[in-house]
RNA sequence: GGUUCCAUAGCUCAACCGGAUAGAGCAACGGUUUUCUAAACCGUAGGUUCCAGGUUCGAGUCCUGGUGGGAUCACCA
């Protein structure tokens, strides 16, 4: 049993006895830093039983306690604040049980499997800023599950068909001249995006000209020759016209490549890809289904619909008039398809906020359906990325590039190195890898120390500065510590009597670590496990600050602060494991 | 307009179930290097937690109403 389950089991003990009360519930905080203690109960609640002054009621209760348990040292009340002080012995028995185990969470995801789908990018164009918000959350997420013993499937569902893809498609082949990758030097991704733009453009011309001419602009919009085009183009495509699927085989794989490489410098990977051109007709037979059941109706057009009203929800169409499928049903097949395959506990979808009300309406469709897996299904809902001029949009070029802004951090990495002049000795290889760490560990920190769900800001400037909550002063801890080790030959020695306050503070910032992953899972926010971190590194700079380590004389205590940091390094490099982070040796 | 999310220091963000004197980083100002890496450490200053009510021993947190902002409400994906 672990102390704290003794502490509460106690104070009821504690509280039972001295009031003759039974039904209750009690429980422990973390002491606010303010007041001296290591965790405090709150006697308000209590003062009904006791009949007695706040005060009186908490010196009754701790002095009870105090005798009961060795591991308290002492206790303090202030107001209706209990606070208590734990021994210095009992915080060396949590450093050496750590120490002995290692960085452990607890297991309680055994036999229990996760979906996590995520990334899930357009073939159309480059990657940007907010997939990079994805891509760095739906991959964090996946690495705290597996920690805590869930198996995790990392699953990519690729947008690889319809009318937008079409439309690069459209515009390479008229305005294309046969140019690749290869002949023109541009990466895959970007080179398809190009075309993408290029649509757009000559689109606007023929819409305003239509305009021009006297056109109303609704109609204007649909009848632009290449609008048209394009929309015949589709229709090939589903009919399977060798041609356009050839061209479009062609156009993906080059973005595919791209998206690879891009991938590979996140740092990002998948278990299970879908391509929705597999899959976005699985949805009809359920649909089918649905309708004989009586979950979905028919309206006279022949459209099928379900009402979602009593749910608070708009009634929703689910195939259309002409027989073809909506959006919703292509998710519909595939969340049964992934079932089917996996029998997943849980299925969790990494997608922007924009999409929240899509995801409802699919998660009450599926529990109309009665389909086992509707209540594991969970959205993870992020905010989106807002530029400090503004929010991003591809048309009017205020995207921020993914590739770019790899490369605009990896470059302030090597200036910033540069300019410390701390690497004599490494060479170029090493040099890169490092660039690319701290970089890459910048911008993937900048991302993910924010409550997920929150919008946020991108400030170019602030994310390639590496001082303060970023991911270089964490990594700057590691090497710090890596350095120490270095120079220890050995670490043998008996744990002391008494803690320094730095030590102290550091073994509880170790000690909460775990429960702050378990929180990250609870919430679906790797944002907790960033938090942990960055308080667990800042008190090992203070610590480093304040006391000696390797200059202290008693040998027996320079080894125990040698393992004590290794115990810090250890940690801050399993929490940058779970964010996807990579730890340098040296900076 | 309906639904929904958000509003905390000059800026970007924290604050576990409702708990004490609301915390960090950046920016500003001042200090620390004969000492294990100064990408560090210490200090000063900075707040009517959008507004008005309510619930209670206690509200940034819960409820109601307002103000401001975002998203969504397609036979688009």
């Amino acid at each position: 049993m672990d102390f704290k389950t003794t502490l509460v089991a106690k104070t009821k003990k504690a509280i039972s006895d001295l009031y003759s009360i039974d039904d209750f519930s009690i429980d422990f905080e973390k002491t606010n830093p303010n007041f001296s203690g290591d965790v405090t109960l709150v006697v308000f609640p209590l003062l009904r039983y006791s009949k007695k002054g706040p005060e009186e009621t908490a010196n009754e209760i701790g002095a009870y306690i105090k005798k009961e348990l060795d591991q308290i040292y002492d206790f303090n009340v202030v107001k209706g604040f209990l606070n208590i002080e734990l021994t210095d012995s009992y915080w060396l028995d949590i450093l050496k049980k750590n120490i002995d185990i290692g960085v452990q969470i607890p297991n309680i995801g055994a036999n229990q499997k996760v979906v996590v789908e995520y990334s899930s990018p357009n073939t159309n164009k480059p990657l940007h800023l907010g997939h990079i918000r994805n891509n760095v959350l739906g991959y964090s997420i996946c690495k705290i599950y597996e920690s805590a013993g869930y198996e995790v499937i990392k699953n990519n569902l690729v947008n690889d068909r319809g009318i937008h893809i079409c439309k690069s498609m459209y515009a390479y082949l008229r305005f294309g001249n046969h140019e690749t990758p290869e002949s023109s030097g541009v990466k895959g991704d970007h080179l398809v995006g190009k075309y993408y733009v290029e649509f757009d453009k000559n689109y606007q011309k023929e819409v305003q000209e239509l305009v021009d001419k006297g056109m109303d602009s609704d109609e204007a919009k649909e009848n632009a020759p290449s609008m048209v085009a394009t929309r015949e183009m589709l229709k090939k495509w589903e009919n399977g016209d060798p041609e356009t699927l050839s061209i479009w085989k062609v156009m993906n794989a080059w973005v595919y490549e791209g998206f690879d490489e891009t991938y590979r410098r996140l740092g990002v990977s998948f278990d299970k890809i879908y391509y929705e051109s597999d899959t976005y007709l699985l949805g009809k037979k359920i649909v089918q289904e649905g309708l004989e059941r009586g979950v979905f109706f028919r309206k006279p057009d022949q459209s099928i619909w379900i009402d979602l009203t009593e749910d608070g929800l708009d009634e929703k169409i689910v195939q259309r008039s002409d027989g073809t499928s909506v959006y919703i049903t292509q998710d519909i097949g595939t969340a049964d398809l992934k079932y089917s395959e996996f029998s997943m506990d849980k299925f969790i979808y990494v997608v922007g906020n924009e999409q929240d009300y899509h995801f409802k309406v699919l998660q009450r469709i599926l529990k109309r359906l009665n389909k086992p897996y509707a209540d594991g299904l969970y959205h993870l809902s992020y905010g989106m990325v807002d530029l400090p001029e503004g929010k991003m949009k591809s048309r009017e070029g205020t995207v921020v590039d993914a590739d770019e802004l790899i490369a605009e951090v990896v470059s302030t990495a090597k200036k910033q190195t540069e300019e410390l002049g701390k690497t004599e000795g490494m060479n170029t290889d090493e040099l890169t890898e490092l660039y690319e760490t701290l970089g890459l560990g910048a911008l993937k920190y900048y991302l993910l120390k924010v409550d997920a769900k929150k919008r946020m800001l991108y400030n170019p400037s602030e994310s390639i500065d590496f001082q303060g909550n970023t991911a270089p002063f964490i990594q700057y801890t590691y090497t710090r510590i890596a350095s120490l080790l270095r120079a220890a030959d050995q670490i043998k020695f008996e744990y002391p009597l008494l803690l320094h306050p730095t030590e102290k503070d550091l073994i509880k910032n170790m000690h909460a670590y775990p429960e702050s992953v378990l929180a990250s899972i609870r919430s679906n926010n790797p944002s907790e496990v960033a938090n942990s971190v960055y308080e667990i590194a800042k008190g090992f700079n203070k610590f480093y600050h304040e006391i000696s380590i390797l200059g202290e004389d008693d040998s027996n205590t320079r080894f125990f602060r040698i393992a004590l940091s290794d115990m810090v390094g250890k940690t801050l490099k399993h929490g940058f494991s779970l964010l996807g982070i990579e730890m340098p040796m040296r900076m």
